[in-house]
DNA sequence: AAGGCAGAAAGTGTATGCAATTGCCCTTCG
DNA sequence: CGAAGGGCAATTGCATACACTTTCTGCCTT
């Protein structure tokens, strides 16, 4: 179509049509299971359908479309099994980066860490969700820099990425803010005695009681193809 | 350019040309730091730009290329830092692998990993290498699945992958082939015991030996651009 | 002489057009 | 009446053309 694109921000137009696309399949808008029409999409955000194409690559990279050759792209179909297994790879890794931390951190590290931490516990009293969250999401960065390994950094920011969706409710459950607030004690905790076993274990274990709450989150099968999913995972 | 192209085979042509970048890159014909130019690779493989670009966004996906907004791509330089930061990884999750394998391999799969790995003692004994190689990929295989978890499957293939050029001379060093297999012999006597954390162990230190092995061929920096990488890992 | 600012050249990013493959529907035969 | 085969529409895959960004070169200014 014709020139001037309207509303999105700033970026090349692949980076908008990722963020895009990208948004309405986190958010739910567009459901798993969906076509994407490369030339309706297109057609939609007002681009050509190269970008469109692009975009599709890297989300399918992301593991948030599915592509299939001379067939078109559909919304990823996340099976139960599938969302298991990622949780659990996010606990593993978790405790990686925690035990790595209480290893490797610098004294400013460690220092940081603990100060956040502290500071954080006004947020609690408070019961400031939002800002909580933020909080969390910077508390969990910084175990995974302070393992100083950037490839575990890469793979652990990835996962926690493809979960996002389904973590996003799960400081509406009561009582979970301050719950969540000792869980990062236990870890902060062990980080500062240097002890990597005990942080790997608090790590693990924080995630795992994460995944259970957002576990109530996660629509079962709502897709005929039921079939495809190979039953496996244990948990 | 004129109608058919010539000599690489089957697949979509975007295929071909990650397979053909993909091998120049980790066969060392294209040199880390080399700049990849779209036109030129199009004109090279007599294809063109669009699926050059397509591929480049794939490899750039994979991590084996590198790519700058508007200023091209170049073959991925992995630094010292980074190619231990995945060794490191790869210890870790061939740990949780084989941890996860001893507690969840059926046991048909049990089975099947005994029966290989014995049948692969003969291979040590006529020093066929070769063939170990083949049989080695296979046991490492059977590990990761059986660890009934797909997205730790695909971390681990992934990363593995990426490991493959600097993992290829391993078994030239005399004495690796029968080591190795006694390795092998520990991790599958401790999944065999249903001990999770031995063969969790056991594999973390198979894993850890070879990339010290593999740490020798390693090249150092070769490009002149050492200023970009930030020093991290302790190890 | 050194620094910086045009202007041109190179190269990426995007748009559009064409070819090829796929899936669907209608026809035809058993 | 059902199934198989062929033609048609729709959509992807690739090629080419155009626009914009970056970079290099050379000249001008200080």
């Amino acid at each position: 179509m014709s020139g001037k694109r309207g509303l999105i921000r700033s970026g090349t137009t692949v980076d908008q049509m990722v963020r895009a696309i990208g948004d309405r399949i986190v958010t739910g808008f567009l459901r798993p299971g969906e076509k994407l029409d490369e030339a309706s999409l297109a057609a939609r955000f007002d681009v050509s359908r190269t970008p469109v194409r692009e975009a599709l690559g890297h989300l399918s990279a992301m593991g948030l479309v599915e592509r299939r050759p001379n067939r078109g792209a559909i919304v990823a179909v996340v099976t139960q099994e599938h969302l298991a297994s990622m949780f659990e790879s996010m606990a593993e890794l978790e405790a990686i980066c925690a035990r790595f931390s209480a290893e490797r951190m610098t004294s400013i590290e460690r220092r940081a860490l603990e100060i956040e931490h502290q500071g954080s516990a006004r947020l609690v009293q408070l019961g400031a969700e939002e800002d909580y969250e933020y909080f969390n999401t910077e508390f969990h960065s910084r175990l995974y820099r302070g393992a100083h390994n950037t490839h575990i950094y890469e793979m652990t920011v990835m996962t926690r990425g493809r979960l996002a969706p389904f973590r996003r409710a799960q400081f509406m459950l009561p009582g979970r803010l301050a719950k969540s607030w000792q869980e990062h004690d236990a870890i902060v905790t062990a980080i500062m005695r240097g002890d990597g076993n005990a942080a790997g274990k608090a790590a693990k274990d924080h995630v795992s009681i994460v995944s259970e709450a957002s576990a109530v989150f996660a629509v079962g099968e709502q897709t005929k193809d039921a079939s495809t999913t190979k039953p496996r995972v244990a948990t």
